[in-house]
RNA sequence: GGGCCCGUAGCUCAGCAAGGAUUAGAGCGGCGGCCUCCUAAGCCGUAGGUCGCGGGUUCAAGUCCCGCCGGGCCCGCCA
């Protein structure tokens, strides 16, 4: 029996179990696994392939197609293959097309194609910026790979569960507190954005009177967007003796939950949050948890969880250290690489952040119990997250449940983008900006109204998606505002085609004949919806999110093409009924990739 | 100095995890076509590449190994 909800990969799988099975009774030994298929280059070939053929030559000391006759000649039937062909040093196969065509058909518009095949609790951990400016498109690309890969893992079986971090304990927040306490203003505009502009002004203005000249610049520019508000800013903390220490003085006091400072710091920090969160609903983000770190510290969690990190902690002028070299005594495994010292707290005794993420993995993983936690954080922190896993194993945890899903930032053609310096471009913005295009293009049409808000998630999800997260996403606007091939909305276009062709025919057949999708079109776009349940299990071992939207495109290009050659509805009755429950199970299996990668689908557009 | 990552058409990227049947693929941009026919946000054709460089392993290397070169990140009592 084929599985249901991968009948492609359970095909594979019988395959090589009885090519591994028919070698090793000759007496050569070829594991399963290594047993891999590829596609055919030319279908007359076969549809896939494995080019055992030559390790088969050397031991069985005859021509690569010889061997492999012998080989086929002994082998078993297997469902879903309707023979095998010796082709140099590849064994081919031939499907049982009509069959894959029903099993995938059928496990598409059920849904079931690619379901259910894990089970679990897991976490994932993404988007987690500072609260102290509104999220820039470098956050957009942390959260869009963060919820796409919670998707998936849900898609796939697990119970997910998505948490956010807010780093409130850092100094960051402490800026944005010393700003808010000088200043008598209430927020303009999105908060976020208001929040934003304080913090970079507090942070300017410190480095103004520490003599950096470069601040005067960058004061100009932020000032153009509130001179009222920067201006006051920068008086006031010219005037002050020393600036930053009173930042470092908020920090501790926050720390230690004075009443004074803690509403005044952690009700700005709840303020800008949520700004994020209505950035957030906005491309279809939403998370379960948003964990405080001030919780964490004030509980007394970080306080239990250094006590017991305390037989591998030395003390350096009153600042902690985990002291890598206790580590290796204790056995536990730590990179080479990485430094003798890990400071887990100030001198002033205040909490560092590589603490609370450590006590922050210790609730993921006991309190919260999740079997693994995926961190979305960015690749600059690698060696940090590291760091913290020694941590995690010294508690007696497994380091292997906690995984750095690492992707390198969003950069600008102009230059990196800065917080400090007030220098991003916020998501926000580049929503506003893309919306504008798409109801420019929409305008006039027969289509719902939030047609365009729906393209301009689709673009920006698929903009920030589509490029591997271990390589740098070079921002440009082209890139988001591409409403053409290899975008969101090219996908959603062809969806829109389905669903079209479908309205049109106005039914669904209860009865159809796989055997009349001939055509090679029709047996590539059952095929390509074949691999889905593959993609889905590549895209969470590879860490990859980004090869659901490069498949969802394939599948897209190939449906446009099918679109253009394939009349459905004009056909002859038993072909238009093989080829509509075609057009549906392509737009239920696009549709579940697009509901992963979190493309909006619409019946129009 | 040490560690990690990246280097494929003018530009942006797939392919590298599991080496194979390519004459290395897309998109954008260029040039030329296709709407009395299921939405042209589409389709077709065409031009464009010493896969950074040099060695090695192999019957076979864009893919594996070593060494270089170029770019980025990290090696904070920042996050």
């Amino acid at each position: 029996m084929l599985d249901k909800r991968d009948p492609l990969s359970s095909i594979e799988l019988a395959l090589s179990e009885e090519i591994s099975r028919v070698v090793n009774d000759i007496g050569i030994s070829l594991d399963k696994r290594e047993i891999k298929f590829d596609e055919t280059p030319d279908r007359s070939l076969g549809h896939m392939g494995t080019s055992i053929g030559f390790k088969l030559a050397k031991e069985m000391r005859r021509s690569p197609e010889a061997a492999l006759k012998e080989i086929i000649e002994r082998m078993n039937k297997i469902e879903g293959v309707e023979n095998f062909i010796a082709k140099g040093g590849y064994l081919n196969v031939k499907l049982d097309v009509p069959l894959i065509s029903r099993e995938v058909i059928e496990a598409a518009t059920k849904g079931h194609l690619g379901r259910g095949l894990f089970s679990g609790n897991v976490m994932v951990e993404h988007t987690s910026a500072n609260p102290v400016h509104p999220l820039h498109i470098g956050s957009g690309r942390n959260s869009v790979i963060g919820d796409t890969l919670a998707r998936i893992l849900s898609f796939i079986g697990y119970n997910v569960r998505r948490h956010y971090l807010v780093n409130d304990c850092g100094l960051q927040s402490a800026y944005i507190a010393l700003g808010k306490s000088i200043i008598n203003d209430k927020p303009k505009g999105k908060v976020d954005h208001w929040y934003g502009l304080i913090y970079a002004a507090v942070n300017q203005a410190i480095e103004l009177k520490k003599g950096n000249k470069e601040a005067e610049e960058n004061l100009r520019r932020i000032r153009e967007r509130d001179p009222e508000l920067v201006d006051s800013i920068v008086s006031r903390i010219m005037n002050m003796e020393d600036p930053e220490k009173e930042v470092y003085e908020i920090l501790r006091r926050y720390q230690k939950g004075e009443r004074e400072i803690k509403s005044l710091l952690r009700s700005s920090a709840e303020e800008v949050i949520g700004g994020f969160m209505q950035t957030l609903r906005r491309i279809g983000v939403e998370h379960d948890e948003y964990d405080w770190e001030s919780d964490m510290v004030w509980s007394g969690l970080v306080e239990k969880v250094a006590l017991m990190l305390k037989p591998y902690v030395s003390v350096d002028d009153g600042a902690m250290y985990l002291d890598m070299n206790k580590a290796r005594e204790k056995g536990v495994k730590v990179p080479e690489n990485l430094p003798d010292r890990f400071y887990l707290s100030r001198s002033d005794g205040t909490w560092l952040y590589t603490m609370t993420d450590i006590a922050y993995s210790y609730k993921k993983l006991v309190e919260i119990g999740v079997d693994r936690c995926y961190n979305v954080i960015g690749a600059e922190q690698t060696m940090e997250q590291q760091q913290v896993k020694v941590g995690v194993a010294l508690l007696g945890l497994d380091p292997d449940r906690i995984v750095h899903l690492g992707y390198e930032l969003v950069s600008l053609a102009e230059g990196e983008m800065s917080g400090r310096r007030g220098i991003y471009i916020t998501v926000d913005e580049v929503l506003d900006e893309t919306a504008k295009r798409a109801s420019k293009l929409v305008a006039g049409r027969d289509v719902g109204e939030d047609v365009s808000e729906k393209v301009t998630v689709g673009a920006f999800r698929y903009a920030m998606l589509s490029i591997d997260p271990k390589k740098k996403l070079q921002f440009s606007w082209n890139r988001v505002l591409n409403l053409e091939e290899n975008s969101g909305p090219f996908i959603q276009y062809s969806y829109t085609r389905a669903a079209s062709i479908l309205r049109k025919a106005g039914y669904i057949p209860e009865e159809y004949d796989t055997s009349l999708l001939s055509s090679r079109l029709e047996e590539d776009l059952v095929l390509l919806m074949a691999r889905i349940p593959k993609v889905l299990r590549d895209s969470v071992n590879l860490l990859r999110p980004d090869l659901i939207v490069q498949h969802a495109n394939e599948m897209a290009k190939k449906f446009n093409k099918f679109y253009e050659e394939i009349p459905v509805i004009s056909s002859e009755k038993n072909i238009r009924d093989a080829r509509l429950k075609l057009v549906e199970a392509f737009k239920e299996s696009l549709g579940s990739l697009m509901d992963i990668a979190g493309i909006p689908r619409m019946e129009r557009m």
